[in-house]
This record gives structure tokens, sequence and C-alpha cells, in this order.
RNA sequence: GUCGGCGUGGCGGAAUGGCAGACGCGCCAGCCUUAGGAGCUGGUGUCCGGCUGGACGUGGAGGUUCGAGUCCUCUCGCCGACACCA
């Protein structure tokens, strides 16, 4: 027999019902000219790789219950979703599957079965602005957005030391490196190539980029300082050391410790730096050759840890100390990183710990120019990298160290020298891409013209049907120059996905508009998305690269507001068996099981109750059965209360009404907060104190059918089809969805009595029950007349008395 | 190594510095019965006690406070991000 059928809910006879209405409604459809206020609400559109399991669901409930939320409460609610469709999964999956199948199929199948399980799971969106990577109506904006990067100078191609992933046999930004592994195969180490790639200029807005995470005060912390962490902003010194011997070259370094130089006992070059074949004396360049070539061949992953030996050797030629005159070796090694800075380092290994290990190992000299606080060290077996008062530092000894780089980089700046300057760790954006199943970059080689934009009226560039690689495919890359009309080849690099998903919320505010990638008018009204909740491995890439997308369309003229997401959510992940939900691990939950079982309602609770959404959570097989009945009870409430016998205490019909609009308080402030787990519990509550009431042989009078009408409307938003069905049971006008939010009564919700925790010496002793704003006085009186509190005194006046008005005294003796 | 987060019953978790464990899962006892994976009632941190009750208890050690799961210092463990960025 089914559980259900002894409170007569079974969630599959009015789920499909409703879903239709809402269809047939256009619940959610989300009107462009609203006197409402905006609501944009976001979710993070998904990547379609198969069957969607109650891990990614978990985004997209917590999505629908903000967008019912905030429709009950009067905003216009614009809930959009799309599927960032292009990427390598497509390709890698379709040969897995014996080739056979299109990436384009296999994404639009997964597409559909997707957006179907969305359905059954009882969430809404507005179709109408359904939007699609890979579809040529979506990517040919994307292509006149690059047009519009590179016409602004943003976009570039430039040979260079790049990543490449020898499984996907493509590039990678430095963003999708993680530990020097593809970031889509944790076991396979990135290689080391030099190509000739596009890339965007990010770097020019990384100050804004930076400084603008200030105006972020919604977005979690974490992810604000995984931002600025990433972008890396230092301020430094660069400064000029001649060479000895060659009065032509110089070497330029970049410090952001000035305070030191007058401790560099050497200097170091990248071995990719053009110094070091001009500088390499006769002796030293087969040493010198050796560890350029092996840093070469030396895999990334090990150029990464810091517990490898280094490279090094010297180069056999001196630089010269511009601040004291002194000459120092100049060698080469594998720990200065030819991307940063200028390539080139002055060591300091007395107050620097990378330089202070290459000197230990090739044994060179130390010098001591920052004293520590307790008096100049001796034996130095680590580098002293805190503050101090600079020694051997010539016309700056005395000064503590944080005013003496002040003092030496002014002196430089006046000697000309070198100058202050900033450094970031971030680097531009490289976007090319060597598949096939991405959006083209529009533009043409041209062996006269160079490189060639394709003119707009030419968009799109389509991808053609044919599934291989853009430059094997001589009828997509064979083209005439569309300057001078002679032969000419056609860009055949795709671009990185995560230009696609940089501006999809923007298209979304105008899905079919047909002469721009979306309306500014429409896009202005709807942004800044109000709300955007995604998975927090997002926090850097897409996040980054969609606030300087902003930023551009903003400078563009295109745009108004300068930040797309105003207000960051980052829900935490379902784990099984330990294991984060996954198709690889074979530990996903099936939506469409959960729903034929236990109905979409019950899931869809107990991923709100499972935990708190900002944390990972477990999920357990077992308690969806708490949900299950709740929704049963909740439902037997409204629909047989006489089935309940009265066996208990009485409920006055003045608590039930206060507990209500308690109730009413505390869902509507965790539905705000985001705190969907106890904002179930304070329903399970109310559903309780209604059943007391039942029991305690309460009458169905006025006071009943607000508990019961406010029940069902403070569930409806979280298990929205049985809101619908109970609020047309109950009589209620119209759909559930469209019913207005429910207001308390501060005076209503308010306590006549409190329980008064009387302590003696911090420790509760009795609990009295006392009305509201009892005096001091009063409740002293009134502790002092417990038995207890008396026994627990000994005797003792109480020297000292704490009093917090309706919670607690504490008696000191 | 650096930065960040988290440690609370058998389990998931709750608690503006003020009654620790709301709510739920599980478990125990009982009731009801159309015998069920249903419903109802009561119980369920540990220890002592026949009950009233008492002691202890939020990873560990200190501290601030009348009062600490909550604030501070140190420490252990787990998780995440970054990791030669000069």
């Amino acid at each position: 027999m089914s559980p259900s059928r002894h409170s007569g809910y079974v969630p599959q006879d009015i789920e499909p019902k409703w879903q239709k209405l809402w269809a047939d409604h256009g619940v959610l459809k989300a009107a462009d000219d609203s006197p409402k206020p905006k609501f944009y609400n976001l979710v993070m559109f998904p990547y379609p790789s198969g069957p969607l399991h109650m891990g990614h669901m978990r985004n997209y409930v917590i999505g629908d219950v903000l967008s019912r939320f905030k429709r009950m409460q009067g905003f216009e609610v614009l809930n959009p979703m799309g599927w960032d469709a292009f990427g390598l999964p497509a390709e890698n999956d379709a040969i897995k599957r014996g080739g056979g199948v299109h990436p384009e199929d296999w994404t639009r199948g997964n597409i559909a079965i997707a957006k179907r399980q969305l359905g059954i799971m009882g969430v809404l969106y507005d179709w109408d602005r359904e939007v699609t990577t890979c579809d040529p109506s979506y990517y040919r904006w994307t292509q006149e957005l690059f047009l519009l990067f590179h016409e602004r100078g943003l976009a570039h191609r430039m040979m260079s030391p790049v990543n490449w992933c020898p499984v996907d046999k493509t590039v990678l930004a430095n963003e999708q490196v993680i530990n020097g592994r593809c970031w889509r195969h944790p076991d396979v180490e990135v290689e080391k190539r030099d190509l000739e790639q596009w890339f965007l200029r990010i770097t020019q807005y990384a100050d804004r980029l930076l400084d603008d995470l200030s105006l972020l005060d919604h977005w979690p912390e974490k992810v604000r300082v995984m931002q600025a962490n990433w972008i890396g902003r230092s301020q430094g010194v660069e400064v000029e050391f001649p060479i000895d011997g060659h009065p032509a070259e110089s070497m330029r370094i970049y410090t952001t410790r000035p305070d030191t130089l007058f401790g560099v006992t050497f200097m170091v070059l990248a071995p990719e730096h053009p110094l070091v074949e001009k500088l390499t004396v006769e002796s030293r360049r087969n040493a010198v050759r050796e560890v350029v070539e092996a840093s070469r061949r030396e895999r990334e992953i090990d150029r990464m840890s810091s517990e490898v030996k280094r490279l090094g050797a010297p180069t056999g030629a001196f630089a010269v100390n511009p601040l004291n005159g002194e000459k120092v070796a100049i060698w080469v090694s594998d720990y200065v990183l030819i991307t940063y800075g200028t390539g080139a380092i002055m060591a300091v290994p007395g107050h620097d710990q990378r330089d202070f290990e290459f000197a230990s190992q090739f044994s060179l000299p130390v010098r001591e120019v920052i004293a520590p606080p307790t008096g100049p060290q001796r034996d130095l077996d680590s580098a002293y990298t805190d503050h101090g008062v600079l020694v051997n530092s010539g016309p700056f000894d005395g000064l503590d160290n944080k005013t003496g780089a002040q003092r030496i980089a002014d002196f430089i700046e006046q000697k000309g020298i070198g100058k202050r300057s900033v450094k970031y760790r971030l680097r531009d954006w490289l976007i090319s891409r060597q598949r096939y199943w991405g959006c083209p970059i529009p533009v043409v080689h041209c062996e006269v013209d160079g490189i060639v934009a394709v003119p707009r009226e030419d968009l799109p560039i389509l991808l053609p049907r044919e599934y291989k690689p853009l430059a094997d495919n001589a009828d997509f890359w064979r083209v005439k120059c569309p300057k001078c009309g002679r032969e000419a080849r056609r860009e055949t690099d795709t671009m990185d996905t995560f230009i696609d998903s940089a501006w999809y919320f923007l298209r979304y505010t105008s899905a079919h508009y047909k002469t721009q990638p979306f309306d500014p008018e429409l896009a202005d009204h709807w942004m800044p998305v109000d709300q955007y909740t995604g998975g927090i491995e997002h926090a850097i890439l897409h996040l980054l690269y969609s606030r300087f997308f902003q930023k551009v369309l903003h400078d563009a003229g295109r745009a108004d507001a300068i930040e797309p997401f105003t207000r960051l959510f980052t829900q935490g992940m379902i784990k099984r068996g330990g294991m984060v939900m996954s198709k690889s691990k074979g530990n996903g939950v099936a939506p469409d099981d959960l729903v034929e079982r236990d109905g979409a309602d019950a899931a869809r609770i107990y991923e709100l109750f499972i935990g708190p959404p900002d944390e990972d959570a477990e999920w357990s097989d077992a308690a969806i059965a708490g949900p299950v009945r709740f929704l049963q009870h909740v439902w037997r409430l409204v629909e047989s209360p006489d089935s309940f016998d009265a066996t208990g205490p009485d409920i006055p019909d003045a608590v039930l009404r206060r507990r209500v609009h308690q109730a009413i308080r505390k869902v509507t402030e965790d539905y705000e907060g985001f705190h969907f787990n106890t904002a179930v519990a304070a329903l399970m509550e109310l559903a309780n104190t209604l059943q007391k009431y039942l029991q305690g042989g309460g009458e169905r009078d006025d006071d009943w059918h607000f508990a019961v009408r406010t029940l069902v409307l403070l569930l409806n938003p979280m298990a929205p089809h049985v809101g619908e069905e109970l609020w047309s049971r109950i009589g209620g006008q119209g759909l559930a969805a469209d019913a207005a939010w429910p207001d308390y009564d501060p005076l209503a919700a308010a306590e006549s009595d409190v329980t008064l925790v009387v302590q003696v010496a911090g420790k509760v002793r009795d609990r009295l029950t006392v009305p509201v704003g009892l005096s001091e006085k009063m409740a002293l009186e009134l502790a002092l007349g417990s038995e207890r509190v008396r026994g627990a005194l000994d005797g003792h006046a109480p020297s000292k008395v704490v009093y917090v008005p309706d919670r607690l005294i504490n008696l000191v003796p």
C-alpha cells in the first residue's frame, strides 16, 4: 500500500497538473514594461553534459524558491535559463561513444533531458529567453563582441609560451591550469609550447577589477579575497643595474623590497631572458646552456614545486649595484620566471627565503642589511623577512626598513636609475583553442593585409557541420581577404568557452534582439543581476571574466552597470559516500527517481533542509523521509483536520495566532537570508503547533483558517505543487504563485509572557514565567522568592545583580 | 609554506555573548490497526540518583566576562584556495 493513502497526498496526482498550469499561465514570464520593481534572479547556467543529478539540482531549487518568493513579494522577477553548450566535453564524449554522435547532437540531446528534469522538479524559468551558446543566434553576438574587443585594442595575437594539454590537444588559460595540471584532467600534466595565440587584455583592467571588489559588499568575503589574490597587485621599484664591460646593456629588475638593495650579493636572470645569450662568457656557455635547456624540458609540475632543487649557473658576467657600486655575479636559474616582473631579479639571500635557498645551494655570500629589533643576527639559517633597522646600508643605516624603503625608492627616482612600479600576478587571458566545438574567431589572415577583422555584416562565421578540427577543414578556412579580395586563410582557432558565459546574463535581457548582442535599454533596465547563485568553483574564472566583460561594455557605452552581479551566493556541493556527487563517480541521485517515488516537493524540501546552503552537505537516502512525512502532515492538517483526536491540552486561539505571526516573521527572514534549512524547520514547528491546536480541541474558526492559509503560502515557494493544490482546496483566489506574501503584525507576534532564567553565579537555578518588560526590582523579588535560588545563595545576599530584561537574571553572591 | 573556512548527540544540523542540542533522520517503549516502509503518544548528550534533582558537556589548553559553542591567544584535526609572483 502506498504510504500516501493515509493522508490522501499523492504527489504524482497533482504535480503534472500544476506544472502545466504554470506553463499555460506564463508564470515567471518576465514583463519588460512591468510597473513592479524588477528583480533579476540568476543561477549559473549548466554545461549540458548529461542528465542532471540532485547535486546540480540544489542550485536550481534555491533559485526557484527565491523567484517564487520574490514574485509573491511583489517583484517583477526575471529568472531565465540557458545552456553553456560549447566545449570539449561534447567532443570527448561524442568520441568516447564510438564517434557516431556529433557534438551538437549530443549537446542538444542533453539539453532536452535537463530541461525535462527541471520541469518535473517544478523549477520555473522564462523559457522565452532561453539562450544556447552553441546556437548561431547566440554566438554571432559572441563574435560581434570579439570584434568590439579587437577594435578597442583588447584582443591581440602574440607568440607566447603557453600551457598545452596533451589530451585535449589545445592550449589552456592560466586560470585553467591547476597545480601544473589540466583543470579537466587532474592526472594530466600540462606542457609548455611556444605558439601564436589570441589574448584578451584583461591586465589593462587589473586595477579596476581589484578596486571595484570594494563595491561588491554583498559578495562572500572569501570570493573577493580569492579574486584579489588572483589579481595579485604588488607595489615595488624597477631598478637598472649597469653591466660590467657591456656599456650598451643593463639589467632591469623589479623588487618590492628596495630597502634590501644594499644586501644584494648576486643577480639572477630567467633562462628565457634575452640577456642570457648576450652576457654569458665563453667559459660558462656550456653550463648555462644546460640550465636553459633543462628548464625548457622541465615539466611545469616540477617547476611549480618549491621542494625541487634549483637549476643554476653563473653567466660569468657581473652587474654593478647602482647604490654602492659593488660588482655582483649574474646567474641564470629556473626559479626566476620570465612571465613576471622583468624576468630578472636582484638576489638578497639575507632577507628572501628563495634567494637564501639558492645561495645555500651554490655557496653564494649572504649579507645582513636589516637587523631584527632584538639586535643583529648571527649564524643565519634562514632569511630574515620581518621588519627591522637598516644596517650595512651606507647613508640609510639606522632607518627602520619601512622608511628606508621609501627613502631608497626616492633616491633611485632622483638619480634616474629606476622608478616605482606596480606589477600584477594576473596575466592576459589566453582565449585561443584549437578544437572544433567552439565559437570561431571572426578574423582572416591575409598575406598583404595581415589580420583582418570579418565585417559585421558577414557574421556569423558559422561553425561547419562537419566534425573535425577547423585547421583541417579547407572548405572552412579557404576564403578571400575581406579587404583586398586575395586568397586568404580564415582563423581556425575557436574561443575559450568562458567567453560564451562572460556575457550571457546580458543576452537574457533581450534574447531575440536582432541588431546587437543585447538591447542596451533592456539591459540597463534589468541589470545588474540582483542575485547570482552558483558554485564556488567559479569564484575566479567565470566571475572575473564576466566582471571584465561588463566593464569593457560599460567603457564602450553599451552598458550602464560597471559590475554585473550585485549579490552573489555560492552554494555548497552535495556529497554522497563522502564524495562530491558526479556522473564520473557514479554516485548521483537522479531527480527522476525521487520525483517518481516521493514527489518533486519532497525532493525540493529535502535539498533545502539538508543543511546550510553555503556549506557542503552529505546526501542521506533515508533522511528524505522527514520531508515526505512533513508534506503528508500538512496535507492532513488542511484536508482532514477532523482526523486528529482531541486528546491534548488546550491551545488558546491567541497562542495559535501568535505562533502564526512568529512563523511569518521567521520564515520571511530566513528566505531573505538564504537560511532555507531553518525556514523548513520553522514550518515544521508551525505544522506541529497546528496539530496541537486540533488535539486541544481547537475550533475551525477564523484563527484556524488564518493559520492554515498562512502555512500554505509560506510553504508555497519551497513546495509549490502542494502549495497550489492546497491553496485551491481552501478556496484561495487565483494561483498561489500569484498570491501576496503574508505580512506579520509585530504586536500579534509579541509574546506576553517570557521564561526568565534565574542564575546564581552564572549557573541556572530556576526558570520563572514572567510578563514581558518586568522591572529589575520585581524580577529580583521573584528570583529571591524561589526556593532553589535561596538554597543556592546559601544565606548570602547577592553582591551583584545582572538583569537582562525578558531573558535572564544572574545573582552573584 | 601563505590565506580562508569548519570542528556541537548515533547521524544531518539549531542557537543577536544570556535555558546548548530547535527541526529532522535513526533508535527505544507504548497505543491503534484495514498488519504498514502508515498514523498517534512518550522517550532518546554523558554520568550519579527511585523521583524532586545534581554534576559534567560544543576538538584541546589558556584568557576576557556576572555569564563563552559564540570574543581573544595558542594548539590539534579536517576541508578549500593559492603556491618560486621577487
